[in-house]
DNA sequence: ACGCAAACTTGCGCGCGACGCAAGTTTGCG
DNA sequence: CGCAAACTTGCGTCGCGCGCAAGTTTGCGT
């Protein structure tokens, strides 16, 4: 459970996303203020920029996390497994939790695909991502990813596959759940060996 | 040829964008002021903020004006094309031109890809595209893209492509022209209708 | 149990940036 | 040639990002 220095530290870390996320759905993204998100979670505003250097981090720290868990998820598949396989499976995890940690993964979503400084937030973390992705992907493949275009184009579709799906998911009125909304969109767009 | 108001428009609208790109890389994204930037295209500061909301905006003009060149293209191809020519041929002609008027297009793909702020500015333009070409998409096919994934999948997986492309294409030293990469890239990712 | 070093929080201050506003200047149409 | 619309500019305001240094909390070693 890590010491208690840690805890404190994502507590006030998930504080702080959770209090960006619920005053811009409240207010609109373009009415939060620094000032306000510190106080709603019981910080100075000097503490916020400690942990994030603008809201647009705060409101997606939650979904680049789960990003980020990607890249971990893949490391820990079989390298015997087929490479689509390990990124379908890799992409799918982050995104099978029991809904308890995040209610508001909807509302989060929604909020970040209406703004496009959300979605620049994202991306960012995205590419990042892509790029690790890319070396593992390399790595198995025996490739030099500067030198052969098909890993990053692999993790590219890949990726475009789960930001589409998530899109669709958010967009959508109906109720499905989002992991065979992410599947099917893995396996359409599946990229040969 | 349009109007002196437009050209001239136009001209400091270029002057501020190659102002801005040849200020970050003589001396880093970071050090660009955008008193500077105004100072070189010899406009006032203020004036640079009719034209730009950001240095950022200002550098990636020229990338972004490319991108948005993609939706033009696809318009003007022949409905009855299978839907991947059409994609094709739309993303590789604006990146068709006779070398003239952007001899620094490696400078500024390269000044991008290293900075994750630049990057983001590409990104947030090229979902703005991804959106208006999904429609162009869905339309041709008679489909609803909010009902229906696979536009937006197909038009995402192209972006990709073309993204990933572009990125391999300006960080690798030989200097193969970019339109086959691109080509290869598309060719090597299809998507079956 | 205690104390000390390292980690974290906070207030202050600075420089930059985005933008509304209103006055001055340029453009182009009738 | 004159006038309305469009564009430029300076000014002022507000918010942000972050370096710095002082104060506070944590946890480890003895």
């Amino acid at each position: 459970m890590a010491g208690l220095r840690e805890r404190k530290k994502l507590e006030t870390r998930m504080a702080l996303s959770w209090a960006a996320l619920n005053l811009a759905v409240e207010g609109g993204l373009e009415n939060v203020l620094v000032e306000d998100i510190a106080a709603r979670a019981n910080v100075s505003p000097r503490t916020f920029n400690n942990y994030f250097s603008s809201k647009e981090e705060a409101i997606c720290a939650i979904s680049t996390d789960r990003i980020d868990g990607i890249v971990t998820a893949f490391r820990a598949r079989p390298t015997d497994e087929p490479l689509w396989d390990s990124l379908t499976a890799a992409m799918l995890i982050p995104y099978d939790v029991p809904i308890d940690p995040d209610r508001d993964f909807v509302a989060r979503s929604q909020l970040i695909l209406r703004h496009p400084s959300l979605q620049a937030e994202t991306m960012r973390v995205q590419l990042t991502v892509q790029a690790a992705l890319t070396d593992e992907v390399a790595a198995r493949l025996n490739l030099d990813p500067d030198q052969d275009i098909y890993p990053s184009l692999v993790v590219g579709v890949a990726s475009a596959a789960l930001h589409t799906a998530l899109r669709h998911w958010a967009i959508s009125p109906d109720t499905r759940p989002f992991l065979p909304t992410l599947r099917a969109a893995l396996d359409q767009v599946a990229v040969s060996e």
